[in-house]
DNA sequence: TGAAAACCATACCGCCGGTACAGTAAATTT
DNA sequence: AAATTTACTGTACCGGCGGTATGGTTTTCA
């Protein structure tokens, strides 16, 4: 039936905005019902428990963000024939997504939840852990695509560069929300993207570019 | 007196380990109480409520924090005169430091507060988000000295850099724990020194470099 | 030795997660 | 139109927990 799904999405609203700003645990199922509209037996109609909430809400969450993955390597990939170029058009667009927003962001659910891993048993953990290595790898098979044409530079592994990515991203929400100023996360993939940028495209002078890779300056 | 000293000390252990396990709102006064081996009146002697407790919590961490980074940015001083490579030194020791963990990094208190905001008042959001600027201006610090000697590439930004670094720390952590694989903090700090390096020895001609003096320590 | 510090014991309140079960209104199928 | 499923409501209850209150006891240090 359709009114039961639209019940249990404004259960799972509800419950990811309460779980972002307070936490699972501080999460009372009273408070949702009582936004929802709905009583207490409502609640365990659609969730035998509030481990199974977690649940939905975990997956909701990875299919949601699946499918912005998708749409924004798929523009990107629409926007240009370069790789190098294509992805960074798909990080501006995140950038645009993600730090345009008037509130900030509202939070990454795997980010809370991987602090607060007690609260669930191992299938929850695991959706989380097989989304995140699922979007790593989209990175990181974006960064070997562009290191196909361009040579990147020594020192630095696409896998953790891939993982880098990510790890900007939950950091930047965190230092929004803790800074209290939403501009940050934005800047932050941008600043992301530039360093992409300094991967594969090296600033070496304009006009004697050496054939030969890379250096040993620092090293 | 000094065994009361003690006694808090234990119980903000303990908690501190509840909190980043489950979360703020999971953590149970009762569970902290029983394995302190206190009982409740004990706990309320030394806490006046759950918020005071959050806190305690929050300035013990922000001065451990303190320390270690006053620590290892000494360490990197001492190291080398140069500040490029006294900072990749610091850099390094904290990758170390951070990534040998045995059981992965316990986890940042701040982080876990920040998405469990609604629970603290503005005080304890206040204590964290002092500390985190204050940590962020150490980094950026760090990289305006070294931009006084080597040039820095255009396009990043040193402040959001500086961001990027604890972006990098706390999305680390939550990486790490998240994939069940606690040496994912220490690749991305190194992940992120290695950017450091790139942002500030272009890899140009090998030839006409370096122009100032790299101490060997580093790496 | 005496005061302050550092607890312990007990009792209580109200909220919350969760269970159980009986009933009902609306939607869908037949 | 009737039957069946879906999507709930209402009520009652349990045990655990945060928190308060109050009074007593031991330990520590000056």
């Amino acid at each position: 039936m359709r009114k039961g799904a639209e019940t249990r999405e404004r259960i799972l609203e509800i419950a990811e905005a309460s779980v972002l700003a307070k936490g699972f645990g501080a999460t009372s199922i009273e408070e949702v019902i009582a936004e929802a509209g709905i009583t207490k037996s409502g609640f365990f109609y659609h969730f035998k428990d509030k481990n199974e909430l977690a649940r939905a809400l975990m997956l909701r969450y990875v299919e949601e963000n699946d499918r912005i993955f998708d749409d924004v390597f798929h523009r990107g990939r629409q926007l240009s024939d370069d790789p190098l170029q294509s992805f960074l058009i798909t990080l501006k667009l995140l950038a645009e997504l993600m730090g345009d927003l008037p509130n900030g962001h509202p939070g990454c659910l795997i980010a809370t939840f991987t602090y607060q891993e007690r609260l669930f048993d191992r299938n929850v953990r695991d959706i989380a852990a097989d989304a995140v290595r699922s979007w790593n790898g989209r990175f990181r098979d974006a960064l070997n695509e562009i290191a196909t044409v361009y040579p990147a530079r020594k020192g630095m592994d696409l896998d953790d560069v891939a993982i880098m990515f990510s790890c900007v991203i939950d950091g930047g929400i965190i230092m929004s929300r803790g800074l209290g100023d939403p501009r940050v996360l934005g800047r932050q993939i941008l600043a992301f993207r530039s360093v992409v940028k300094m991967l594969f495209a090296p600033a070496a002078p304009d006009i004697m570019l050496p054939p030969a890779p890379t250096a040993i300056a620092a090293e």
